[in-house]
DNA sequence: TAGTTTTGTGTAAATTTTACACATTACTAA
DNA sequence: TTAGTAATGTGTAAAATTTACACAAAACTA
């Protein structure tokens, strides 16, 4: 019985050791984040570019990544990214995909985690100027470098999708907002027309906009009233059951 | 003019280098793929499970998986996995989650894709017995190695999820099915129960069963109608707006 | 003060979802 | 052969949701 446990002993000592050997030797790749940071201005969905790091000075924009350092989570990585180019801290950011075909980039062998974030685009401003980022109109992103036009379009479909199904779409949006606003955000996100008084009746059916008593500032026209999202609400409430429909 | 191409060259050159030497130094981790192997048997749904290489004889089950080699595709390894366990071919397989906290492997940084993969139970019977591999009902999976349990929950949530946008929880059947088997499947997977006659009409609303003018076998009572899905119809049909709702 | 633009509101019709029961079929066991 | 068992197949009425649609009021502009 003795030698039995001592031979598993050892024999888990070997398999570690194999494991382990083949952990830190050959099979390993490079590992990068990618951040597809989305925003809304202008009634437009928007996405920040960088001017690619290879090719500078021709017309390459591409998605902002970075190596993933080896003491450093998922997560985290794609939060650097995020807190180093738009200088926000608390923003929605979810992992989308990653993409790992063989060849996808001219250094050699990169894996890439791909992240959507949706920040609110008033909310920065900095570190936009200095850099060779710029936000572009989504249907206007064409030609990215490497893989990025297929990691976009991955990602701007999961945009689509989520957005029907999460209010994570209000993370684009100030805190304070009207229904003009937010309508306009799902019509520029879903790229359809959607009518005014239904779009209304369906959110606050939902009863998660929380009246602020206050109206719109400096508009050419009627203000209209501003509501808040209530998240608290929501994720108490959330459901699971959505019906099976294809 | 020619100097500022010839300047740009260089640069360009020379930042290559930088990725380069970067992509291939240091900054490098282990990736593995794991595959979450479900299947539907005794109107349970099941998972496909191994004993896990460390640890050999204590109970601690885990999920399929493997190192990437470094000149394969993510999906291709993905893919080996299932040929290799089950050796099935045509099997429904999708990326659901990266799993890359820096601490989540014994043996160093391992960074894991995760996949989803249903199967038709029936099909196999191959390489269960041979190996250490067992299905487990989903119910009753509990301590898997390493963060497995973690990857499982997420992935069964993807499943719970995923099945009622999409008829991938039809791989889990015979392509031959009746009404009963389909109903069964869903009330196991979702875990609730439904009303017969609504379910049956659902589908048929879809319209995308085909009568196979075949009656169910070997049954011990009243033998159903056989319907296989059209895929083909369904990849035509497929919706993209189904109602903001949440 | 007239014109422009946008807000805010309700209802009727159509569609979808839900709840619910009974006769029929095939097998099993006495 | 027959009674019992277990499942199939089918329809309808009520409730809930979705859709289409128009006009008065508010704020600004010229």
């Amino acid at each position: 019985m003795a030698k039995m446990l001592n031979d598993n002993l050892h024999k888990n000592i070997k398999t570690f050791k194999v494991i382990q050997s083949e952990v830190q030797s050959i099979n390993r790749v490079a590992l990068s984040v990618d951040c597809v940071i989305f925003g809304f201005d202008e009634n437009k969905l928007k996405v920040l570019l960088i001017r690619s790091d290879l090719k500078k000075y021709q017309s390459n924009w591409s998605l902002l990544g970075d190596l993933v350092k080896p003491d450093e989570d998922l997560d985290t990585a794609a939060y650097h990214i995020l807190k180093q180019r738009t200088g926000l801290n608390d923003v929605y950011l979810e992992q989308v995909h990653t993409f790992g075909d063989v060849d996808r980039h001219p250094a050699g062998r990169v894996v890439t985690v791909a992240y959507c974030s949706l920040i609110n685009i008033q909310h920065h401003k900095l570190n936009i100027l200095d850099n060779e980022l710029h936000w572009h109109e989504v249907e206007s992103v064409t030609d990215l470098a490497f893989d990025h036009q297929k990691i976009f379009k991955n990602c701007y479909a999961w945009l689509q999708k989520r957005v029907q199904e999460h209010p994570l779409g209000l993370s684009l949006l100030p805190s304070k907002f009207s229904l003009r606003e937010l309508q306009n955000l799902y019509e520029s996100i879903l790229n359809i027309k959607l009518d005014r008084r239904n779009f209304r009746k369906k959110f606050f059916a939902m009863d998660f906009l929380v009246d602020m008593g206050e109206d719109e500032q400096n508009v050419p026209h009627r203000p209209g009233r501003l509501y808040k999202f209530d998240y608290d609400k929501y994720e108490k409430k959330k459901k699971t059951w959505s019906g099976i429909d294809f």
